[in-house]
DNA sequence: GATTAATCTTACCACCTGGTTAAAAATTAG
DNA sequence: CTAATTTTTAACCAGGTGGTAAGATTAATC
């Protein structure tokens, strides 16, 4: 065992908190399918919280990294953007687990009330995330690939909000979706 | 109190619901807020779920009545339309709470994997107010107003995954999510 | 092989959870 | 006014919660 248990700790977190969420899962739970003792969980995270966080930041920098790692080399901004939507739509369709604790737990991480320097710094992880694809529409509209009036922030949220909620309608296409999308950001 | 008690225990719950969720707050929590013992919450509702299935059921014939009430006398499609999108957005503004509450639960309802009656009944009142958007929407696309490519399944997705969430983000304008929408479903 | 450090186990704790019960208070009906 | 009914109260319960303490086991270091 030995070194490994941390992280198998981890993925059963994750999938744990993505089917039940952080209220409605126990640590005594997430130990069972971990296949450790409970007290093994508290060893290595200090607190439930303490984990979910851990959880939290690898879920969004597994996304991230997925999907902006297969787009960098792309130099043609157009084909660039429609890696983006194929990459972002590929990572629902395989990690649905991930993207689905990242849906649970959004409402959670970002309400405002809640203010401790830990949750600051997964509401921070997010918009960050956030960030990158409002960067690469302001690109967009730089090269004048994209038109002014489609503000970039909005057209993020747009596209965040409404990508990954796909996985609770099975009657949704990704595919229609990406095509609506690409249909609002070109010209 | 009298009769009045049920719906203070109702409006207590919605707010308690939307801040922290269904697992985020007991029985005890919702009591208080409303002024009556705890037992008097068992009293009218037979569990903490079914008192959650009341209080989802309100908000999403709230959220539904406000905008459908608004544009049934609307026969310019266009004209519709926008004011479909300008209710919603009115509703987000004004009912933030009942927003929220949506917003968080949404994942809960629609992924709930137990189909015992009265889960499916909840999912079944949300994908029933979706449908109706899917339903204006078609009734553009009949009228031309609204291209073929643009689905309305997938568009009304979008529609009602994007405005709310942004309750969740200060800096996102509606304004300008409005004008996104607009751009995207007419030619 | 002995010492030290890292990892894991058992047993425990105080508190909170949804929910119940029986009786008291308030309201309504006769 | 009294009896029946509705509403509210306080006290309680069994099971679960996050978290801890102390010792046992294993692994690494000398």
């Amino acid at each position: 065992m030995a070194k490994e248990t941390r992280l198998r700790i981890l993925k059963a977190a994750q999938l744990a908190f993505s089917e039940k969420g952080f209220n409605g899962v126990s640590v005594e739970e997430i130990a069972e399918m971990a296949g450790v003792n409970k007290a093994v969980v508290f060893y290595y995270f200090p607190s439930k919280a303490d984990l979910f966080a851990a959880v939290w930041e690898q879920s969004i920098s597994e996304l991230e990294e997925h999907i902006f790692e297969e787009i960098k080399d792309e130099s043609v901004y157009l084909k660039k953007v429609k890696k983006f939507l194929k990459s972002y739509i590929d990572f629902v369709r395989n990690k649905r687990d991930i993207m689905k604790l990242i849906e649970r737990e959004k409402v959670g991480v970002l309400s405002e009330k809640n203010d401790s320097i830990i949750s600051r710094k997964l509401k921070e992880k997010y918009k960050n995330f956030v960030k990158k694809i409002v960067d690469l529409l302001n690109e967009g509209k730089e090269l004048r690939e994209i038109p002014n009036e489609v503000s970039a922030e909005e057209t993020a949220n747009i596209i965040t909000n409404s990508i990954g909620a796909t996985i609770f309608d099975p009657n949704i296409s990704l595919e229609n979706m990406e095509k609506i999308i690409l249909r609002t950001i070109t010209k």
